[in-house]
DNA sequence: GGTTAGATTTTGAATCATTCTAAACAGGGA
DNA sequence: TCCCTGTTTAGAATGATTCAAAATCTAACC
């Protein structure tokens, strides 16, 4: 069940392209519509195979395009955990992950000022940090107490 | 120049194996001897070329086989950033990794009991993490003022 | 309406790190 | 010596991702 996107997400999504002189096509809609319908950080395929059940005719390499340009242009953020494929997570909050050995899931866990603070005054003068990637590794209980958003 | 393990390193290489009752051959020395004589977290690529000065026969799988028991019993960490070939580190110690954007290079940041118990912190309940990975991403000047450990 | 220029999409081939497979090898007991 | 088991080796296979080139689309201009 995709909807549409929402007046918002959609002036989000065109201004956010604009700003890096590209438009909004049918095609990168419907990517940017399942990132934002299941916010459960899809691999590529995943999003391959959820778009095409509104666009049969889309190819993988136009999502991988897609995604490319969304990540660009800062609307959605890649995952990775060790060396597997790559995850799409429209959640632009500071935040960590949390990856659930046994399931594979990836939970976004809230960043607070002051943790992120404390992190950047670990490093020696002369290193500038423009961004941090934290991620957790172990056993969430009750899958869905803190729900992947 | 590739030193010869020092006593102590012998023995920790030794001990390692034996606890997962594995052995030391004289590939898992050659390679464990190149980890540790560059500690510029180096991935299986150049692992295997330093090895190979040393030890002109070895294979590239032994390489990656070498570095996965390694993993698996404890002697080194994979280091990994997006999906670049993986590094190996040798250091045990708890730190974070911070990536120079220009060179590529890894360094390492020591982090203290006090973040790691703050970070610890922000999972809500039912979390359970047995690991963290925490990596910068920026420029470091003067390349050697913290060297890579 | 037709034309052109530029961006976007598509298909399929290519790349590259890593993993797998099966055969050769080594070394320590019986 | 002969097994047994773990290890190494070479090369094939895998799988995610990237690339190349042709096809398509869009918007602007005439």
């Amino acid at each position: 069940m995709i909807q549409n996107l929402t007046e918002h997400d959609r002036e989000n999504l065109q201004e956010s392209l604009a700003k890096s002189g590209q438009k909004v096509t049918p095609q990168r809609e419907a990517v940017f519509t399942v990132l934002l319908a299941d916010r459960d950080h899809p691999t590529v395929d995943e999003v391959f195979n959820r778009a095409r059940e509104v666009m049969p005719g889309l190819s993988l390499a136009t999502v991988y395009n897609c995604l490319e340009t969304f990540v660009g242009c800062g609307l959605v953020r890649q995952v990775n955990h060790e060396r597997e494929s790559t995850r799409y997570c429209p959640n632009l909050a500071p935040h960590a992950h949390f990856r659930d050995k046994e399931t594979g899931r990836v939970h976004d866990i809230e960043l607070p000022a002051d943790v992120i603070k404390s992190l950047r005054s670990i490093l020696p003068p002369g290193f500038d940090s423009e961004a941090i990637e934290i991620s957790f590794l172990g056993r969430a209980q009750g899958g869905d107490a803190h729900p992947t958003l």
